[in-house]
RNA sequence: GGUCUGAUGGCCGAGUGGCUAGGCAAAGGUCUGCAAAACCUUGUACAGCGGUUCGAAUCCGCUUCAGACCUCCA
């Protein structure tokens, strides 16, 4: 399919022309969370942003691999000789085996995830499965001349790789800079210099988590599983990498030296980053510990909190800022965008009542050109938005008679609102979700009532009127009297 | 300190040389028996100072302020 997709490119930082390296199939890798820890509001945004990019490219025809990674080993705490890894740390303090934390959190994350729309990935490899694949990836390196081996650990030479390649390439540093602004360990290191990065760590005595490796028991670092796990999903070249500009260094420079090493080239094409939610103006994150979780968001309970949001409030709130920009959390700004979109879905429940009639007034292909454009404008979601609020407005007027469709045109805006409401923003109802059930069971009473309420309205009983439409929102069924009879919801 | 990004009306948040972003909140009105819902109307917003231009929120420079990365982070 024909594509006017434009990707922002961090490693050009500029906006470019999406073309697959294989027509028609798109390659995409996004880092996923480490999991030692309750998802949290942050790990909303790439989840959403990188959801959104999946869902918009298999909707222009792409057949998409989309693979994001579960990290649940290679976390170094500090990037030391005791470095110790954030999984067995944890685990430790809490008297459990790593991988039945990592999993728990897994599980966690998986729930949360689903629970925002977020569809699962093509494969979801966990670093821990691929530790076989890591130690080749550091041999490759090795091999190549740009690591060297120090007392059972691995790290990559970063100075020798920079005088071949160009190491800060995507983060816009150079050596130079890095070298005056990285402190030198002081004790005595492994390492050569302290801006190299461990490939492979050795194992203290106490280390749990340890595998079985050419240099030493120990454990991979970081940065390598991505690189080793997008190489054996993607292969060697693959079209978008994705991830939070936090990770743009050390991590994803890191594994643009790595593949560049092993491979002699690049791997990604197109780098995209997400941006950051604030929390009065800061970072959310779990280091600065003014972070929400997603649960907590969920159940409201938290001090920062007024009420509960739902999970579908979460996300239409991230999907109204571009994924480029940053966020601020606060609760005034959830709930603008739990009533908008609360006003959305009432749009889309509207939109299926509407009766054709012999003429438009409306067109409805610019709803379809408008939202297009916004998608192929770098996944500019608030534009879509934008434009469907407009036709909410439309498909209000529609209702209330003062436009007209034609069954045609009705048919094709239904097709594009359920498009980008539900399969590509990926938004759900979430109020008719839940009350579906019910509200079949009760509409023949409902029905029966409201024809009760209509004869004693013309007959100008407005006490026996009002009496049914009080016993209804005791029910809690909202009455909205349209101009040929009455409609009606639940609240 | 280095690298980079941002500053938009009461709030959130698009836009990036001339043409309405949108949502929430607010005010007035229409419809209605009343209400709800809906619709219509209303905001002289682009941090400050200079410059480029016929024209700048949008480009350039400076200033102020804020944030991110430089250590694990989505």
């Amino acid at each position: 399919m024909e594509s006017k997709l434009q990707l922002y490119n961090t490693l050009t930082r500029r906006k470019e022309a999406f073309e697959p390296l294989v027509p028609g199939r798109v390659g995409m890798y996004v880092c996923g969370p480490t999991v030692y820890g309750d998802p949290h509001l942050g790990h909303a945004r790439p989840a959403v942003t990188f959801d959104l990019m999946f869902r918009y490219l298999k909707s222009l025809g792409y057949k998409v691999r989309y693979v994001r990674n579960i990290t649940d080993v290679g976390h170094l705490e500090h990037d030391a000789d005791e470095g110790e890894d954030k999984i067995a740390k944890k685990a430790r303090l809490e008297q459990l085996e790593p991988m039945e934390v990592a999993h728990y959190y897994t599980e966690r994350y998986h729930r949360a995830m689903e629970a925002l729309g977020v569809g699962s990935p093509s494969i979801e490899p966990h670093a821990s499965g691929h530790i076989i694949e890591q130690i080749a990836f550091v041999q490759r390196i090795l091999d190549a001349g740009f690591a060297y081996v120090s007392n059972g650990s691995v790290y990559f030479d970063v100075e020798k790789y920079n005088a071949a390649h160009r190491y800060g390439r995507l983060s816009g540093r150079n050596l130079d800079d890095i070298v005056a602004n990285t402190r030198e360990l002081d004790g005595q290191s492994d390492k050569r210099h302290s801006y190299d990065f461990a490939l492979w760590k050795k194992a203290s005595p106490e280390h749990i988590m340890r595998w079985p490796s050419p240099w030493s028991d120990g454990f991979p670092g970081w940065h390598m599983e991505c690189s080793a796990m997008s190489t054996r999903y993607l292969g060697e070249r693959f079209d978008i990498h994705g991830g939070g500009m936090d990770l743009m260094f050390p991590h994803h420079e890191c594994e643009i030296a790595q593949s560049t090493a092993a491979l002699g080239h690049d791997s990604a094409r197109y780098w995209v980053h997400n941006n950051m939610i604030t929390i009065n103006g800061q970072k959310m994150g779990k280091s600065l510990g003014n972070f929400i979780t997603l649960e907590e968001l969920f159940t409201g309970s938290h001090a920062l909190l007024a009420q509960a949001y739902s999970p579908m409030t979460i996300r239409f709130f991230v999907l109204q800022a571009h994924y480029r920009s940053t966020l601020d959390f606060s609760n005034e700004a959830l709930q603008a965008a739990e009533k908008g979109l609360d006003r959305l879905m009432k749009g889309v429940e509207t939109l299926a009542k509407i009766k054709p009639a012999a003429a438009s007034t409306v067109d409805p292909a610019d709803l379809e050109r408008r939202c297009r454009a916004a998608m192929d404008d770098d996944l500019n979601s608030p534009m879509v938005i934008s434009a469907l609020f407009d036709w909410v407005r439309t498909i209000n007027q529609l209702a209330d008679g003062a436009q007209t469709i034609t069954a045609e045109d009705l048919a094709a805006l239904r097709a594009t609102v359920d498009r980008y409401v539900f399969d590509i923003l990926g938004l759900r109802d979430e109020k008719a979700a839940g009350s579906a059930a019910g509200r079949d069971y009760v509409t023949p009473l409902v029905e029966m009532l409201l024809a009760e309420r209509l004869k004693a309205r013309a007959a100008k009983d407005w006490a026996a009127s009002d009496r049914i439409r009080d016993g209804l929102a005791a029910a809690g069924i909202r009455v909205k009297d349209r101009k040929e009879g009455s409609d009606w919801e639940l609240e």
